[in-house]
DNA sequence: TCAAAAACGATCAATAACGATCATATCGCA
DNA sequence: TGCGATATGATCGTTATTGATCGTTTTTGA
């Protein structure tokens, strides 16, 4: 077996578990302990995986999600101020009672805590938010199923038949990667695909977007103006955009922002 | 067993309970109690969990977590060493890779320890199940659709068209309120319905009962005898149970209780 | 309060993992 | 084919980890 053969399989085997131990690699590959052992060595100077006495391990451990609060550790706090005071604006379209569906993200993540009051029907393919609704409110919570995906903590399903054939909501919050003339953009090809098929279960579209997106581009449309029944965004907003959603006979709902107030950054 | 993959128990261990003790994480790693006392030194010191007299608790716990934080309270805690130890026979069964479904209930809650070092694909309606997983292992996790219902936190769809008819898996692993001559008994109608929907969905089905539940009886059968695979139990299990499963032709597995006792036993 | 039981810390032997070295095997190239 | 370079496997001395045993400290229960 060749070099890079090994270290293939060596990296391969790392992924998919907390910790490989030599042995295991010894006999995955059909080599000598020596062998592996400055295989692990070189690939650990490669910064590829991380060298521990028995074996190797992942240089992404499994996140240690601390609790409840802080589910993506990255996104969530880029503009944490504008999307507290969207999502803020954005539950106080709800009344108890009403059925609403929660697109995963970490601008609609800010709306649990004013939602913690509230007692709705809502629908999510969000972990976290579901996760957090269920231990601080009383609301009912419905969740998509599939996999869940780490990275984003989102529930996706390749299939068509899910249960959220089945849920139909009044409204429906969501993010966007970006908001512009052609209409919502997105940029992973699988959140489009979910994501259309959540819109098209609810009645009224609300996007919670922070004055930045607006000049954000993305590659993929994900719904065209007409659909967008609402925007909410921080008081960032060039004029332009607000014209724009202005002539798309789009409602605005501008969220004022506090007295600490500091510039929208993009992200990402 | 090494020393991460055994830190990796450990953790998943002191997360799910206020405090673990010595023993349990002796039971649960198959190793000595200087070694766990080790273990726990270390990972005091890297601030990943307190260390307290007879065990350790978790590092973030005074938390206050409401009427769902905990999967079920109450039960949780009653014949935990039985549980433990018939969750962790449970997981043997498992090779990394394996598609398996987890239903939901206090015993199968318990294989979220031992899988926490495993690489599955695994199905689940628990909502805690799922939690823990996520966050303390690298298992893909797959959830099922519906309505969260806070008392079992058990995710239930009324539907017959959810995301669990395009799972498929080798093994099923459940508990069960009793089990006798008749079969598989349930208390809850509700339930009945949701388990033998994922019944359907799998080839063998494992069932985890401590001994006391081939006394109890139930007023619902879920399913015939014939329709399981295996029964794991703790070695109280009455000599007239062994020998009704064995007539069944169902494979029994003897959880070991305490710390030298024999090993498990396979038959049928 | 005292005694029994449990938990703990320290020590030591056994074991497993490691690093270094050398002999052999494989590959590239002329 | 022959040569040099590199990769691999085996051996051995060293080091780290583990489990058992001891005596000590703390908790438990009468």
């Amino acid at each position: 077996m060749h070099e890079k053969e090994r270290h293939r399989i060596i990296l391969s085997a790392v992924q998919d578990r907390p910790v490989v131990t030599v042995q295991e690699l010894v006999a995955l590959t059909d080599s000598s302990e020596a062998t592996i052992r400055r295989d692990i060595a070189q690939l650990h100077v490669q910064k590829k995986l991380r060298r521990v006495r028995g074996g190797a391990e992942s240089m992404h451990p499994p996140q240690f999600v601390g609790l409840a609060g802080r589910p993506f550790s990255v996104n969530e706090t880029i503009n944490i101020a504008q999307k507290r005071a969207i999502a803020q604006k954005a539950v106080e379209l709800c009344e108890d009672g009403d059925a609403i569906i929660v697109n995963g993200g970490t601008t609609t993540f800010q709306m649990v805590h004013p939602l913690a009051t509230k007692r709705c029907q809502v629908f999510t393919n969000s972990f976290p938010i579901a996760e957090h609704l269920l231990k601080n409110s009383k609301n009912t919570i419905m969740l998509s199923g599939g996999v869940i995906y780490r990275e984003q903590n989102i529930i996706l399903s390749p299939f068509d038949n899910d249960v959220t054939r089945n849920f139909y909501a009044k409204r429906m919050f969501m993010g966007a990667q970006g908001l512009g003339p052609l209409g919502l953009m997105e940029a992973d090809p699988l959140l489009i695909q979910a994501e259309q098929k959540l819109i098209g279960q609810a009645d009224e579209l609300v996007v919670l977007v922070d004055s930045s997106k607006f000049s954000a581009r993305s590659s993929l449309i994900l719904c065209p103006l007409e659909r967008i029944t609402t925007v909410i965004t921080d008081d960032g907003i060039p004029d332009s955009a607000a014209k724009m959603l202005e002539q798309a006979d789009i409602d605005l709902i501008v969220a004022p922002m506090g007295a600490a107030q500091s510039k929208a950054t993009s992200s990402g």
